[in-house]
DNA sequence: CTGTTAGCGCGTTCAG
DNA sequence: CTGAACGCGCTAACAG
């Protein structure tokens, strides 16, 4: 058995190397106040020792712990691991460390997280949050917060304009010769599926189409198979899809009824999270998640650093990713 | 501009009830060894002032900070985010908080964050670490730590067994016809690839199959396309992957020099984190890594909670998925 | 059942 | 440039 010893303590290493605490203090976090001299006597002590400074009783006398907490809906929806990792790595640049969150859709359960992170972290970030505009308001109050794909005024934000490639995309079909498309629709609460759906309608009426929107709460794969179904049943030639994985399974579904893509019926995706790896390759919406999820660590970061007190909207622009799954409307 | 207030402490708690610290902090920890009245009480006048336990003065005391790590060499690689969310949602029944940590598939960096965690956790786990045994093994005299997809002895693990699946794969390459094939093996420091190239070799040997391996450092989907060639070159009639994204990249690599895939090539991947959503559907072993993240989570959250010391070796085995990608040997 | 007294380990005045 | 003293907010004995 390996003993697990208590760690060293400031007072021990003054002692080791003849000075006070306040001196061990300085060295580890103002080294310019001491003399040359003394500072490297103190780390040499604290060297031998293997002392490291204690976090929690730093974080307690200063009031700065140096983390921060992201909070998503899904870690696995791959729409969101890439954003965390560019998070992550702008995090570590700063050396803070990042708190994850998993609030499986549900707000209760992300206003539970963030009392839970709340009293260790200096800020945190919200990506796609499905809480209420007063709820983040509150809790915008109590410390620095950013959002992403969020759009509350007054709350830095940065935010993945899929409006633009979502129209690109209505427009493509359009010129394939589509009247009838339908989008199907994403969780409630999200900001992005309110943003495509209006961007979707707004198109289609100028372009003198005709659109149905179907609602369908948990965005996935087993649920775009589902869907399905009712999606064909409104007579519509193709379809906008909330997001990739929904497209997929609409794709999985429409080939096992033997309805084939794209000659009797178009799909688009949204978030380019699956790549050309779909089959028929997905035609969708790009996506922008890791500046989206730098982007929100710098804002962040600057803020808490720099006190800066930003109202910043950070809006990132898409376009259309034309692939296979889209053709000419079917005669 | 909303006040960001300072937060009340549990003296002003306290004095608006009418008792001590003690008592209040009692309250909150330990309501059983007051009185219900007092307990009442002092939960009005906390209510009342929107007080809250000061998280990290209490760490300080008590030396728990409730929260633990969780390491990966690269959340955007899709076998760990059902990982990480399982082990989320495990750590949130125990009321623990969560830090996630990035390696990059980079011992230092994981070296890094270990320490900057290591102060503010109870425990740590570590998936698929890249980490050295000796490093892993110092790690953990400091704290508790568990494993995944990690051999490493006296410290409690868990395993996803792919060599059980990976065997299968190669009965059933043989079955097809096929006298030889290609190992593509993953990063340097995985014990998964180490255990996977050797289940490979092993069947393979037995089967009288012959074998050669290819190695590959990055595991993903480009670096799949890029090795194609050396695969093709050895003249093998089939390719285990390390892992799905690897066999993915073969597989576009493939297409796109018109090798037909399975006629002319068979291709099975690794971890089952694809579905059915490659093109042909992608023959792999399957993969459990939710029961893994939870599993990691249950010891860890045990062995805090229990002081138990345990040398845990929980192995999960794994099966062959045949889907659409491996098919009679060519001619 | 409740109050009193010490710290937890460190940062930060304020003197010197 | 360095030391002494106090406080951060809370928990943990120890008394009553």
């Amino acid at each position: 058995m390996t003993q697990r010893r208590t760690r060293p303590t400031i007072n021990q290493v003054a002692e080791a190397a003849g000075v006070t605490k306040s001196s061990v203090s300085r060295a580890f976090t103002r080294p310019e106040m001491l003399s040359a001299d003394t500072v490297s006597k103190i780390f040499a002590a604290a060297e031998k020792l293997g002392y490291v400074p204690n976090h929690t009783a730093r974080a307690l006398s200063t009031g700065r712990h140096g983390n921060i907490a992201l909070i998503v809906p899904d870690v696995a929806n791959p729409f969101f691991p890439p954003l965390i990792r560019a998070a992550q790595a702008e995090a570590d640049r700063s050396d803070y460390c990042v708190f994850l969150g998993n609030s499986d859709e549900n707000p209760q359960q992300e206003d539970k997280l963030i009392g839970r992170f709340g009293g260790q972290v200096e800020g945190l970030v919200l990506a796609s949050s499905r809480l209420g505009d007063e709820q983040i308001v509150a809790h915008s109050t109590r410390r620095p917060l950013v959002l992403i794909n969020r759009d509350v005024e007054g709350i830095p934000r940065v935010l993945i304009d899929s409006a633009t490639g979502v129209a690109e995309a209505v427009e493509h079909l359009a010129a394939l010769g589509h009247k009838r498309l339908v989008y199907v629709s994403g969780p409630h609460g999200s900001w992005s599926n309110k943003q495509r759906r209006n961007a979707v309608r707004r198109s289609a009426r100028q372009l003198g189409m005709e659109v149905s929107v179907i609602s369908n709460e948990y965005a996935a794969f087993e649920s775009g198979r589902r869907i399905t179904a009712n999606v064909l049943a409104t007579g519509a030639t193709a379809a906008i899809a909330f997001d990739d994985l929904t497209a997929q399974g609409m794709l999985a579904e429409l080939l096992d009824r033997g309805i084939s893509v794209p000659e009797q019926f178009s799909v688009v995706g949204c978030d380019d999270v699956l790549g050309a790896a779909t089959y028929p390759a997905l035609t969708t919406v790009s996506n922008r998640s890791v500046e989206a999820g730098k982007t929100a660590l710098t804002l962040l970061i600057d803020i808490l650093e720099n006190n800066a007190i930003r109202d910043v909207r950070y809006v990132l622009n898409t376009s259309l990713v034309v692939r296979g799954t889209t053709g000419p409307a079917a005669g």
